[in-house]
DNA sequence: CGATGCGTTGATAACTTTCAAATTTAGTGG
DNA sequence: CCACTAAATTTGAAAGTTATCAACGCATCG
């Protein structure tokens, strides 16, 4: 299932669309080359350094580009007029984010971890683009492959919390080299930002998915799923 | 939840062709025509004929078109595992369509009401787009604001269910040319399976937002915003 | 050590759903 | 136009879920 929480710049599913290539943008080092829009991206950007916890654009600024992870964890939130948060994505490397602004940001992302990211001035794609249509093409797929990422949160959002913490962890399994065991980068609170549960919630949650035996927590960062198909019946 | 999923009529399922549109007078948006990737569309699209509940597109048809409403109000929907219906959009005359699917759709459309509808063929748009930046950078930032609008929804999902009604009464008052009088094109239930709620609380949260002098509900169709400000201190 | 931050657990309250029934509206045929 | 049936909407009561408030455990750090 594609539940992606980021795009990948992997646009491989998209067979009557896409030029097929190798699943390699799941690899930072390896993903500059893999399509002509990546390559582009590599050739016109500029890597960035960011510190853990510092801002990379903030909300209502100019959004005149867009980034890609090449390392470290990037989050997107908005904070709500009462004081909540919530939390757009959670961005790993090879992820490209920043798309959801046309004008100005809508969202501010930070950085998780310190991270170095590949800056990319947005008008340089579409004036490529205006001159390839492959890449045209890719940029137009890009967008709506984070459209339907989107999609699916809101699909998860309309769930219970078990179903929702079980795809949460579905999809972070995905998206981690490790297949069965989870290293999360994020706060039990960035994951009930994301989730739009308390964090009691999702603690609770947590618990008594481990006490079905659904999944194992040996440090409350490392999670160990023990029967997906179990979780996969929850996510529904 | 039981989730009356829309049904559809028997009337046959194929859109009666229609005649190629003129490309700007006919439509109610008239801003849009400015623009050249809407005076593309209409080049390059054609338009379609739907009855009330017919199907424009299925779940993993393949998706090649987008769409732009002439007349008349569409949805789109994604049926869950357990049956319940999660409404994708409202698309009213001169909204845009079909954009969230790169390969095949993770949506169905169908037309709420009988309705007529551009169908332009993507291939042909990313083709314009590759010779023209400015068509490329439109395309992309279509894209970007239907994204900004879904995020918005997720914003919405986190909040209480009188949260999201009136945030949702705001939103089609927006986008209806009455100012304060909307006439909903949509069923409790649809209502109900957009903002993620059942129709027992859509209707008790109506019945309470017009007790407290918020709205009037002469007809269940039909509401009327009596104090904005009141329904923009809920919405948050 | 005590302070601090994070995560877990417990009890209670608030909110939404579920199930059931009443009421209104819309469509149909006489 | 009215009567009648079916569908949609509203309302009520009870049950279920999640949030809130509070306390506790457990690390880390000065």
């Amino acid at each position: 299932m594609l539940t992606q929480t980021a795009i990948r710049s992997d646009v491989s599913r998209r067979p009557t669309m896409m030029p097929r290539h190798a699943p390699a943008a799941y690899l930072p080092n390896q993903a500059s080359n893999s399509s002509p829009i990546e390559h582009a991206m590599h050739l016109m950007g500029a890597v960035m350094s960011y510190p853990r916890n510092s801002e990379i654009f903030g909300e209502d600024e100019v959004a005149d580009y867009i980034y890609k992870v090449v390392s470290g964890t990037v989050r997107t939130y908005k904070i709500l007029s009462d004081g909540r948060r919530q939390i757009g994505g959670f961005y790993l490397p090879g992820d490209i984010f920043g798309l959801e602004s046309a004008g100005e940001h809508t969202l501010s992302a930070e950085a998780m971890t310190d991270a170095k990211i590949l800056v990319v001035k947005k008008s340089a794609l579409t004036t490529l683009a205006g001159r390839d249509a492959t890449v045209a093409q890719q940029l137009f797929a890009l967008t709506a492959s984070e459209l339907r990422r989107v999609q699916d949160r809101i699909l998860l959002l309309i769930k219970s919390a078990q179903e929702r913490v079980a795809s949460f962890l579905l999809e972070m399994a995905e998206r981690t080299p490790a297949a069965n065991a989870i290293e999360l980068p994020m706060s039990r609170q960035d994951i009930a930002d994301y989730l739009g549960l308390t964090i009691e919630t999702v603690s609770r949650t947590l618990t008594s998915l481990e006490s079905c035996a659904a999944i194992e927590v040996p440090t409350s960062r490392r999670i160990v799923l023990r029967n997906r198909s179990a979780l996969n019946r929850l996510h529904g």
